[in-house]
DNA sequence: TATTATACTGTATATATATTCAGTATTTAT
DNA sequence: ATAAATACTGAATATATATACAGTATAATA
């Protein structure tokens, strides 16, 4: 492989944060606003320039056209090295941030669906499905979600594990396993929901 | 979730299958092209229905601007460089080479929302909302944000980070998380403020 | 010395693309 | 019975975007 520039290499890293953030190709224009430039020939030149190396390609004409060459054996890349997130307590209105606790090493067969985090939970409004405070909860990341599945729901900004009942296309009911905690119900029509994903398992 | 149709998964389909063959997603014409569509409004309305029911995302205005969600088997389990950047008393956190103490990996699903920086704090406002000197605090660059948020904010040259308290168009309160420290009170019409960012997250 | 590569700004433009509007038809809920 | 969702065609358009062209400047190379 022929040798990259310093600048070269930022532009480069900066295809791949952008395609890890969005899910899609930077244009010449976000580049020039990631990197300060400002003439969107600046970008140009560098991406001619990695193409030349055969660090990516260019599709000609295409908007986006940007693909990292090399990048093909990812799903190869099967560390079982699996994020634990913490779940703040359910409650707080304005913070429902998730924080990394650590790492922990599981084999990804451990469970009988693959996943994708643990979370610790916090609080004991799942006590009675077996899910004590602190416990870590397998998840996977997935809208394939049915009634009676525990799932892990996002209302507005705050985050929270129950069991799933949807009761119409507009009413979705979140039930807790303990009778000292009350339904959430959620009006889809006004209320910002969305599926996470759902326990597949429990450590 | 909500039920897929028949045809909104050979759309969803034809999108994967496009990201794998290309690195980047299809337009319009191109699931048209893929599917045998003759009127580009054809993908456009399965692309509403898909976004609608929580499948994929779609970025208003950019090009080829659709992710599918909830794909953590790609590429975003892989681990990801993010910049370190020092809130210093003067001056704007910018990604600016010069400004960026150090990268750390990162995947980029760490928080629930995706950011663009860590940002290293310093002093002890923000000591009672669990931010401590020299925390890591996860930025996601954004103007989109409410009342009680943890912002960082810019007043004419200086940045800081703090709880957003607007209390009237002209008059914005940062609230620190510490009673050793004093509000912030900002007149909009007389000085200089803006929003950087706000905080999704702590490492 | 001339040439090539790097590293930019700045302007301009053809076209690639998202997106809206106007229809038609079928099926599914209420 | 009426509304809403699905599933399209076809045309129109504002704008997002790639890309060429004209410069400037520095460093490396031959």
């Amino acid at each position: 492989m022929k040798e990259i520039t310093s600048q070269q290499q930022r532009v480069l890293d900066c295809i791949q944060i952008y395609l890890n953030k969005t899910g899609f190709p930077p244009t010449r224009a976000d580049i020039c606003r990631e990197l300060g430039f400002k003439s969107p020939n600046s970008a140009e030149t560098h991406l001619r320039a990695l193409e030349k190396k055969g660090f990516i390609s260019i599709e000609s004409g295409a908007s986006r056209g940007i693909s990292i060459i090399g990048n093909s054996d990812l799903s190869s890349n099967m560390d079982n090295n699996y994020p634990v997130i913490g779940l703040v307590a359910a409650g707080s209105p304005t913070l429902a941030e998730e924080n990394i606790e650590n790492k922990i090493s599981c084999p990804d067969d451990f469970f009988s669906s693959s996943f994708d985090y643990f979370l610790k939970v916090k609080g004991l409004s799942m006590k009675d499905a077996g899910i004590m405070e602190d416990d870590l909860v397998a998840v996977k990341k997935t809208h394939d979600v049915k009634n009676g599945d525990i799932v892990i729901a996002r209302i507005d900004d705050e985050v929270t594990i129950k069991f799933l009942n949807q009761k119409s296309p507009k009413i979705v009911e979140l039930e807790p396993a303990n009778d000292d905690f009350q339904k959430i119900i959620v009006d889809l029509e006004h209320e910002d929901f969305t599926i996470e994903g759902k326990s597949v398992g429990l450590l």
